[in-house]
DNA sequence: TCTTTTATGAACGTTTATGATTGTATGCGT
DNA sequence: ACGCATACAATCATAAACGTTCATAAAAGA
C-alpha cells in the first residue's frame, strides 16, 4: 500500500459525504477508497465516537440534532428549574389589567407561563408564547418582524413600528449579560434594539429576569444601563456577585426566587 | 440484497415522511423502498419504540406531543392530503426572490411547507409557520397583532400597520368560502381585513388556494370579489361547481392539483 | 539498527437484516 | 352479525454485515 489516502483524510472525506448525503454505505466507501470494508468500518466507528454519525448495518447515517429547536430547547432546559422559579417570582409583580411588554428568551418565556391565569395583556416578540396562549387567560399581542429561528422570536422594522404605538405599564426583560458597569447586554443587535425600545415605551416598572449565570457577563450589544432597572429577579447563587451598595446606587430592588 | 438502503436511512426517511404527512402506510412504504412489508413493519416497530409514531393496522400515525391547537389541528387533518397537493401546486407558482404575502389557515400552511426549499421572503400572519421555518430556506416575516389561538394567527392594528409598509409581488390566499356571486369570504372580521389588505398590497399574482369543500360556500365577511383573483388552485372535486364560462368571465386561471 | 506504534487486511465465528411461510387477528362490506 | 380480504405476529432460513483475533507492513522513534 503506497499511494493511498491517510486515515484522517479519508475520514474527513467520509464526513463530507455523510454531511452532504445524510447516509453512507460501507460497501460504497470500501469501493470508492479502494480499501477493505474493515478499514471503512473502523473509520465509521471512529467518527461515531466523535459523534457526527450513527452506525447502522451496512453503513451509517448523519446524526441529527433533529426536529425542533436545537439551540432554544437546549438553552431552555439548562437551568430550567431555576428559570421556573424566577418566572414565578416575576409573575407575582404583575396585576390584573396590566399591559406588559415581554422580550424574547427562555427565562421570559417562563414568566409568561407563570402568568397563565392572569387577565392581562402581554405584548411580546417571543413567538414561543403562542403555545402558552392556548389555555391562558391573558390576551397576547405579537410584535411583527423578521423571524429568527434560533431564538424563536421576531425583530426588525415591523416590531419597532408596532412599539411606537404602544405604552405599557410594566416590562419584563430577559438578558444575556448583566453588569453594573456595562449594563444589560445581548448577543444580537436586533434583539437589543427591541429590548431598548420596550424599556423606552414603559411608564411603569422595569423588571429584569436573569439567572445567576448571567451575572458579570458582558455580551455584544447594550440595551440599557442598570439605572433603568427597577427590579431584578434572580436566583440565590447571584449573591456572590451582587453587593448591597451597588444595588442601592443603581436603585434596584432585588428579588431572590 | 445489494444496492438497497441501509435500515437507519430507511427509517430516517420514514420518520421524515410521517412528520410531513402525519400518516404512513405499510404497503406504500414497502412499495416505495422495494422491501417486504415485513421489513417495513419492523422499521415501524422500531420507530414506535423510540416513540415518534403509533402503529395501527395498515401503517402508522405521527405521535403528537399534543399541547397544541385542538381546533386548528383537527381542521388541518381534515382533507390533509388534498391540501398538501393544493399546497404543492401553488408552490410551483412561486419563484426564487419573490416576496409573498400569505394569510392564515391550514391550506396556506401547506403552501408554506411546500415552499421550504425556495429562497424567498414570506410575510404572513400565520404563526404556525414558525415551526416550518426551522429548516427552511426562506426568510419569514410575521405581521404583528392580536393573537387568536383558534387560528394560530394574528390580526388587528399592528398587522395593518405593518402591511402599510409592504408591497409584495404575489399573494397566497386561503379562504373559507368561494362564490362567484359573493366572492371570497371568511368567518372572522379581523381575518377578512388582513386578507383584504394583503390583496391590496400585492402588485403581482393573486393566488387563491381552496379545497373543493369551500366551493359555493358564503361565510360572514367578504374579503374580495372573484375578479381580483388571478389563479385558483383547488382539487378535482371542484369541477362540479366551476364552469368554464364563469371562470373566464372572472378572469381566473384554474389549476387542479 | 531495533523497537514501537499505526494502519491495514485476512480468517472465522457471531449478529443483524430480511424475506418466506404459516396461522391468527382485525377491519370492512353486505 | 358474518364472512372475506387484508394485515399481523411468530418462527425459521439465509446472506450480508459485523467484531475479534491474528498477521503483515509501513511509519515513527530510540
Amino acid at each position: 500500500m503506497s499511494t493511498g489516502l491517510i486515515p484522517a483524510d479519508r475520514q474527513h472525506k467520509i464526513k463530507e459525504m455523510i454531511t452532504a448525503h445524510g447516509v453512507v454505505k460501507v460497501n460504497e466507501l470500501s469501493d470508492l477508497f479502494q480499501v477493505s470494508v474493515l478499514t471503512i468500518r473502523r473509520d465509521l466507528d471512529a467518527l461515531e465516537e466523535v459523534g457526527i454519525l450513527e452506525r447502522s448495518h451496512g453503513g451509517a447515517v448523519l446524526r441529527q440534532n433533529m426536529s425542533v429547536e436545537p439551540l432554544f430547547t437546549q438553552k431552555e432546559r439548562q437551568q430550567r428549574e431555576e428559570k421556573e422559579r424566577i418566572g414565578f417570582a416575576a409573575a407575582q409583580m404583575i396585576d390584573e389589567g396590566d399591559m406588559v411588554l415581554v422580550n424574547s428568551g427562555s427565562t421570559t418565556l417562563q414568566v409568561i407561563k407563570a402568568l397563565k391565569d392572569k387577565k392581562i395583556t402581554i405584548i411580546t416578540n417571543n413567538i414561543a408564547a403562542a403555545q402558552v396562549a392556548e389555555e391562558a387567560a391573558f390576551d397576547i399581542v405579537f410584535l411583527g418582524g423578521n423571524y429568527r429561528t434560533q431564538s424563536n422570536s421576531v425583530a426588525g422594522n415591523f416590531a419597532q413600528l408596532a412599539l411606537d404605538r404602544v405604552y405599557a405599564n410594566k416590562v419584563i426583560i430577559g438578558v444575556d449579560g448583566f453588569s453594573f458597569t456595562h449594563g444589560l447586554t445581548t448577543p444580537v443587535m436586533l434583539e437589543a434594539e427591541i429590548t431598548r425600545a420596550m424599556i423606552d415605551k414603559t411608564v411603569g416598572k422595569v423588571i429584569v429576569v436573569a439567572a445567576s449565570s448571567k451575572m458579570g457577563i458582558v455580551s455584544n450589544f447594550k440595551t440599557a444601563p442598570v439605572e433603568k432597572i427597577d427590579t431584578l429577579v434572580t436566583d440565590g447563587a447571584a449573591n456572590d456577585f451582587l453587593t448591597e451598595l451597588e444595588l442601592q446606587k443603581a436603585g434596584i430592588d432585588l428579588v431572590i426566587a
